[in-house]
DNA sequence: TGCTTAAACTAGCGGCGTAAGTTTTTACAC
DNA sequence: GTGTAAAAACTTACGCCGCTAGTTTAAGCA
């Protein structure tokens, strides 16, 4: 075949392909070959519309992103914006946790990444927050939430329970992922809880910086 | 060659040199041949010794976890023997930076992680903490932990100040790659302070799960 | 109408993890 | 001591990978 009388490819279907090639299969199973499979073209073809892999696979990471809501910061309490915004960045990963290893990773260049940065970090800004904190603050979050997303805490004991003969109190840990929602959500909310109520202890005490 | 009079590897040499190359030059570039390469011996003689390149990434990994210190849960109250181990941990992924996504990532058969885990849960429950918050603040501790050490939040930003034109509150954020340790250490010391305080305000109230 | 560009193709390079089979040495049973 | 099995290196090779180069044909435009 040669160039087509309708194209085959664009860069927003090869995007949701790819998508939903790592959402069902994980990031290994989207190789170039494949996801052209997946397309109904051959391999190469792909680079006429992106010029790596990296390129495709950013750009899913990028759409994954864009999901996010950061409407939330407006007309909310800098309190209430951060913790609906958690919330929602939170949810949107555990929808797509293969993408996670990506966005954990990589450099933030991506534009919905900057704008969700400045989302969080201008309404800290406006609360009063220095700029030192409000930057170990964005950080904080970004900590919390994917390392919540990038691998189950709950899911990383095996259900073999003779690993865990020589540990006394990991005796039932097998017994963790019958329960992964209650145990990994659970901490995640902790963690927000604990983090947000402190925060605005010190907010509400005059220590913003 | 056939097989020399001496044994060329073992186990213990070749994760050392696998450890060496993924600090020295990351994930990627420890492939079977670059590695076996590095020992002076051809890419399958590997096999000898481990099953897959998936195991030997997985010693590595073993031996990195092996490092953090869970000798301070002894003889120290609750609060600072999470303290102590969350720096120990952070300090040794620090180190050994390019390894934490597999640590993230994985399942966590390995003993060192379970030694670990048991140290930090049975710490807790001797505390007092009910069986299901302890599990909610070893995966906390956890999520803080590696989510700060998989990626820098500071080397986020690129060197372009032309890319964040269209956000002014982030117009100064190519700077942060300058002070990144103030800021991704701030960070992840915030957290800890944030998380170990509230927790332990909870406790002193009674709030034990 | 003719020219450039775009978008598909095929062929192929070097690298990857790993399987299979070969050779030689070591370790041990008789 | 000798025969045998296992161990530890080797070579070769398979199928996948990301990606490059060159080809073909259609689209868009002067």
């Amino acid at each position: 075949m040669a160039r087509p009388r309708q194209a085959l490819l664009t860069r927003e279907r090869i995007v949701e392909a790819a998508a939903a090639l790592i959402d069902a299969e994980g990031l290994d199973a989207c190789s170039m070959r494949r996801l052209a499979t997946e397309l109904g073209v051959q391999g190469p073809s792909l680079y006429n519309h992106f010029a790596t892999k990296a390129e495709i696979v950013d750009a899913v990471a990028e759409a994954v992103v864009a999901q996010v809501d950061i409407s939330v910061f407006r007309g909310n309490d800098w309190r209430e914006g951060l913790r609906l915004w958690a919330k929602s960045y939170h949810g949107v990963l555990c929808a797509h946790p293969n993408i996670v290893p990506v966005l954990a990773t990589g450099p933030g260049r991506r534009p919905a990444g900057l704008a969700m940065a400045e989302a969080v970090y201008g309404a800290l800004i406006e609360a009063g927050w220095s700029r030192a904190r409000a930057t170990h603050i964005g950080a904080l979050m970004r900590y919390l939430i994917t390392g919540s997303a990038i691998g189950s805490f709950a899911l990383g004991f095996e259900a073999d329970p003779e690993l865990y003969d020589r540990f006394p109190h990991l005796h039932r840990a097998h017994e963790l992922a019958a329960h992964r929602d209650a145990v990994d959500e659970g901490a995640f909310e902790l963690g927000l809880d604990l983090l947000i109520n402190s925060l605005s202890d010190r907010y509400d005490q005059g220590v913003r910086r």
